[in-house]
Parts: structure tokens; C-alpha cells; sequence
DNA sequence: GCAAATAGTTTACGCGCGATAAATTTTAGT
DNA sequence: ACTAAAATTTATCGCGCGTAAACTATTTGC
């Protein structure tokens, strides 16, 4: 690093030995200039450790290299992970993530998509809140931007939707419930605020009629998105009203098994699939968290990294020109066989 | 909104009916104009949806309204929660805050940090790593940007520092665990990734010491970000190699803990304060999750509300020209009485 | 009602870069 | 070595706004 303090484009192209529109080409893609011509250019900047400024740069761009990334809310660990992945994507492919999270509020969601827009992003990768989102400004934003939707579908919004076979979750996790002991009744929260959850709890319904079984539906109460405390409460009622017809309990997400499971413990109810087990505890979702519960916890889990790839692949492609009609790309997910069931 | 685009300031104003310096005047500070000058100027915003180019705006401001929150590591609730804490502060004192986080890597703190220049921050509330820490990187980043430190203290770095009391924390809890039982071991990682780790280690030694009692660390291989894991492989070897000399063992910090009792439940030893309970168990940080283990965990918690109000009241005071001396905040924690300790 | 203080307007310029066209140089292909 | 293609240079414009100075209009205090 030299002591000269390069000010701006143009004497850095001056201290490179290469004119500013070279330079300029240079940073809106390295790979579009003579090897000989971006060996001197990385050199100065080596030398001078000059970056131009971020928002001359964006100004007058036909197009930034900004991403967004938004997910419904980032204190919970599954968004959190699934997001960091989103994120090194980005970068890898040589566009600048930054993440909002709507912090479960349609409101914030709205509030969210607009400061997005300040940023002019090239494409922006969503997880709506489902069907609590403002489904008309969502609809607004993705005819302005390139929006790819993850984790969950609203309509056929945006360029595609890329997410996890909810369907297959629960067909597959409720057909190993079945085979291996009593089968297994549907928790949930009778208003969810997680999205895939009413499509979890069709295919739960489906796949018992298939078996020629008997579907039983606990839907407890409970709004917001402190599903623990939600799945602790509505287990305590639950058991105390005698609620759950067989001893097998399918949660519709890892964070209310989570939840479950605290009552479990908090009622002496021996969870398990020991002998002097009382209940079988399964969830869905392949949460971090879900190793570390006692038992820990039998679920099915989000293929992580391809919906991240796929994703980050499918926008980057559209950004890139690619037109495709819309489509919907549903990853199959990975048993994840535990104590708890 | 009127079916007129908008296309920049000068449009703006001329249909607002106010000149263009006046109007960038506002966008600068609402309160700086005349109230009826304002009236007409929001009526305009709110009639033609306008609003000024984000990058134009920034390009020649001396001062952003930009702030740079950066954390270890988003996937652990610890962060995201405080981080969500910040970030709502900001945006309340009008500011704009973008969330970053270092993942857990040196190398990758520092190309945040460097990610952060480019936006022109007017600060940064920033959550190091620690002692893995590039020291230089950071040093040379405070110098140029108005960065005020939270959850870990390196050296007397930026602005001022706003944390947690961890001397106090492991101190009460110490003191609680005593008081109410067997006195406790601690738990903890042999090479500590969390940066606060050293400072509670010493402090047990203490408090142990002022009870006039022996203190035993027991301190378990592994390295990362992975702490339920850690605790739990190093719970299992512990309990394996008989290395709990007392039936009460405080950990490090709740991830730990939650891994222990993990290994707890896989060794069948019983965790609680029950006459028929084997071990009781604590950790410190008031993690999220730390309410629905089994058992509950007993924990002392970080003040998350007043430490990260404090923060960024500090922040934006400096921002807005306070020059004070380096300071050092800790606040105290509270301990969470549960039934694992 | 007057003068001083405050707020707003006009005019003018600059920021750092993107974009483009035309002229020139370099490279690749045969 | 010759030509076509590709890369680079030169020159120029514009983006949308910040900022400053000088001037004018409005408000405020007495």
C-alpha cells in the first residue's frame, strides 16, 4: 500500500497505466478485460488498495450487483442457516447480499421490500410470510424486481419458487411413523403463521387415508411466531384434556416438537421409543436445534444446501438474461431417525 | 398517487411547490424546515410516492445515515436477538441500519468490515470475535469509521464499549449454586471461541476462592462455533472419565450447557434439583432456548433490552458530535431460576 | 410598525462514476 | 505479412443530488 491516497477512478487509472473507461470495465466484470491489461489494473489496486466508491458506481448503473435477501425472521435458527448459505452464494458468484429479516410482521415485510428498492437490487431471493404477507405490495414489488421465492409459495409470484416438497415431508415422515408403531396423530396451531403448515396438515390427512387410517388433528392455540412457547402450552392442554388419541405425536414444525417436548418433561410424560416410553415425538424441519433435545428429536430435514443452490442458481440465471417460464421446484427431504420416535 | 412519474429532486420540487434545496434540505432533516413548508413537501411524497435516490443522496453527503451492525455469527439466537434489538433502535433514531455477521471466521470479520467502508457508515455497532480477531484490521477500521463495541471487549477499542457484566454473572450464579447445594465445577472449551470465556473462567476461580472453597474447571477439546456439540461430546467423555468431582456443574455459556445436558440424557444421568436428580446443571446468557430444555436450564441473562439501548444511544451521541472518553459499560445479568439447577 | 433573525429561493458548481461513439492500437488468424 | 476482430484510448455527456453563496421573503420580538 503506497502512501498516495488515490481520490477517485481517474487517477487511479492514471497510477495503473490503463485509461478510466478500461478501469470502469475492469470492476463491472474483471474477466471483460485483456489478461495483460487486469494484471496491471490488480496490481494497483494491490498497490493503492483502491476501491471505487460504492455509490458513484450505483448511480448510474443500468444495473447494481446488489442482492437481497429476505426471510420472515432471522432469530430463528432454520431462516438464519438457510440464509447464511443464500448468502455465500451471492458472494461466490460475485454479487453483495445483504440481508433483511421481516420479523414476522406483514407490516415490516411491506417496509422491507421498500427500502429494498432504494438499494436498486439486481434480484432479490424472498421467503414471504406466507399468507399473512400484504399479498398486493408483494405482487407490486415482484413486477418491479427480479424476485425468486423460497421456503414458501405465494401464488405464482416473482421468476420461480424454489423451496422443500412439504408434501413429501409429511407423506414421508407419517409413513415411517406408521410402520414402526401407532400411528400418529397431526400437532399444529390452529391459526399457523408458519406457511407450509396447512399444506403439512393436508398431507398428513392424505397420507393416513391412504393407509386406511384414522387422521386425528390437534390444533392448539396460539399466535405469532413463539412456536416453543405455543407447542409447551398447547401440549399441556392437550394432555391434561386427554387430546391425543394414540401415543404417536406428529408436530407440524421442529419448534413446536421443540415446545412439546418441554411439556413432555414438564408432565413426566417419558418420550421415546424405549419400551417404558409413554409417547413418540417426531417434527419436521431438520432444525439445528433438533439434535439437542432430550430425546432428541426423530424429524425430516430441509435439504439445506441444494433449496440455497437452487435458488441462488435460478436468480442468478434470470439476472443473467435466462427467461424461463415461471416454475416450482420442490426438494424432496432426508428422514432424520432419533430417539424421539 | 398521481399517474406522473417522478423522475428526480427537481421534478419533485417544482410539483411540490418548494425549490430543490429546500426540499434536499428536508430529505437531510424533516425538522429543519418550516412547518408549512413541510406539510406541503409530505403532502408531495405522499401524492407522487417520490423518494430521492439512494446512491446520488449518499454520493456527496458528508455523513450517511447508514449503520453497520455486525455480529459473530446470525445463526446463534443469542446474536440474532440482540442484533434485532439494534436494528429497531436504529431505525427509530432514523437511521439505516444493515446486519452483517462475521460467521464465526477472522477472515471474514475483516472483508465485513472492509464490505462496511463501502457504504460510508456514519457507525458501526460491532460484536467482534474476539481474541481471533485480526487485532490490526480492527484497529485500523475504528480509526476511520465511529464503531462502538458490544458483547466483547478487545483492547480499548472504538467509541466506548457496552456489554455484559460477565464478571458479575458467573460471580452470582457462582454464588447462587453454592448457597443451594453442592459448589460447582465449571464447564468449559479448552481453547474458548467465545470471547467472554476467559473473563468467567476467572471469575469462578474467584467467587470459588472467596468461599474459601476448591474450584475444578474441567475444559473439553474442540474448536468452531459448534458449542452443543462440544458440550455434549465433552459431556460424555467427562462423565465417561468420572471428571465432575461435585454433582453441580455450571457451564461456560448456555450452548454448552444445552449440549450437556444432551450428553446427560444419552448417559441416562438424571439433571435436576429433585432428590432423585443426579447432577444439576447451569449455563449463563439467557439463551433463547435455554427456557425449553429438559430441564429447563438455569442461566443467568444478558440484559438484552438495556444493553443494546445503551449501545445505541451511544452510538448515534457520537455520531451526533458528543465526544466523550473510551468508556467501558457492563451490565449486570439476572439469574433465571429452572429446574436444571 | 420597525429591525433583526430566520427560512426559503436562485444560481452555480462539483461529486465520481457509467455510457457511448469515434479513433487508435493490439491481437489473432491465416 | 496482411487483414479482420478485439481491446483500448480519447473525448464528452449526463446521472441525481449535496452544498455554498448571495439574495429575497417571512416571521418574530419589542
Amino acid at each position: 500500500m503506497s502512501s498516495k491516497t488515490i481520490r477517485n477512478m481517474e487517477e487511479f487509472a492514471a497510477v495503473s497505466g490503463i485509461s478510466r473507461p478500461t478501469v470502469s470495465k475492469y470492476f463491472h466484470d474483471p474477466e471483460s478485460v485483456r489478461v495483460s491489461t487486469r494484471a496491471k489494473i490488480e496490481a494497483a489496486i494491490e498497490k493503492y488498495d483502491y476501491r471505487p466508491n460504492l455509490y458513484a458506481m450505483n448511480q448510474n448503473r443500468k444495473l447494481t450487483k446488489n442482492v437481497g435477501i429476505v426471510v420472515p425472521l432471522l432469530t430463528d435458527p432454520y431462516f438464519a442457516e438457510i440464509a447464511r448459505k443464500l448468502e455465500r452464494h451471492c458472494i461466490e458468484a460475485g454479487y453483495h447480499p445483504t440481508l433483511f429479516s421481516s420479523h414476522g410482521d406483514p407490516a415490516h415485510e411491506t417496509d422491507v421490500l421498500n427500502s429494498l428498492r432504494a438499494i436498486r437490487p439486481a434480484g432479490v431471493l424472498l421467503a414471504p410470510l406466507g399468507r399473512a404477507s400484504d399479498h398486493g405490495a408483494l405482487e407490486r414489488f415482484c413486477a418491479d424486481v427480479p424476485t425468486l421465492l423460497f421456503d414458501s409459495n405465494v401464488g405464482e409470484l416473482g421468476l420461480a419458487f424454489v423451496g422443500s416438497d412439504n408434501i413429501q415431508f409429511t407423506a414421508h415422515i407419517t409413513d415411517y411413523l406408521c410402520r414402526t408403531g401407532e400411528p400418529p396423530c397431526f400437532f399444529e396451531m390452529k391459526r399457523p403463521t408458519n406457511p407450509n403448515a396447512h399444506r403439512r396438515r393436508q398431507s398428513y390427512l392424505d397420507a393416513m387415508q391412504e393407509f386406511g387410517l384414522e387422521p386425528h388433528v390437534i390444533s392448539v392455540e396460539g399466535d405469532g411466531w413463539d412456536f416453543e412457547e405455543i407447542g409447551r402450552l398447547g401440549g399441556h392442554t392437550a394432555f391434561s384434556e386427554g387430546l391425543f388419541p394414540t401415543n404417536t405425536i406428529l408436530c407440524s414444525n421442529d419448534r413446536l416438537a421443540i415446545g412439546l417436548l418441554t411439556a413432555c418433561y414438564e408432565k413426566g410424560v417419558a418420550v421415546g421409543r424405549g419400551p417404558d416410553c409413554t409417547v413418540r415425538v417426531a417434527g419436521q424441519d431438520g432444525h439445528p436445534h433438533s439434535r439437542y433435545t432430550c430425546p432428541p428429536l426423530t424429524t425430516i430435514s430441509h435439504a439445506y444446501d441444494a433449496v440455497s443452490k437452487a435458488a441462488s442458481d435460478a436468480l442468478f440465471a434470470a439476472i443473467n438474461g435466462q427467461v424461463t417460464p415461471w416454475s416450482s421446484t420442490r426438494l424432496e427431504g432426508r428422514l432424520i431417525l432419533r430417539d424421539s420416535a
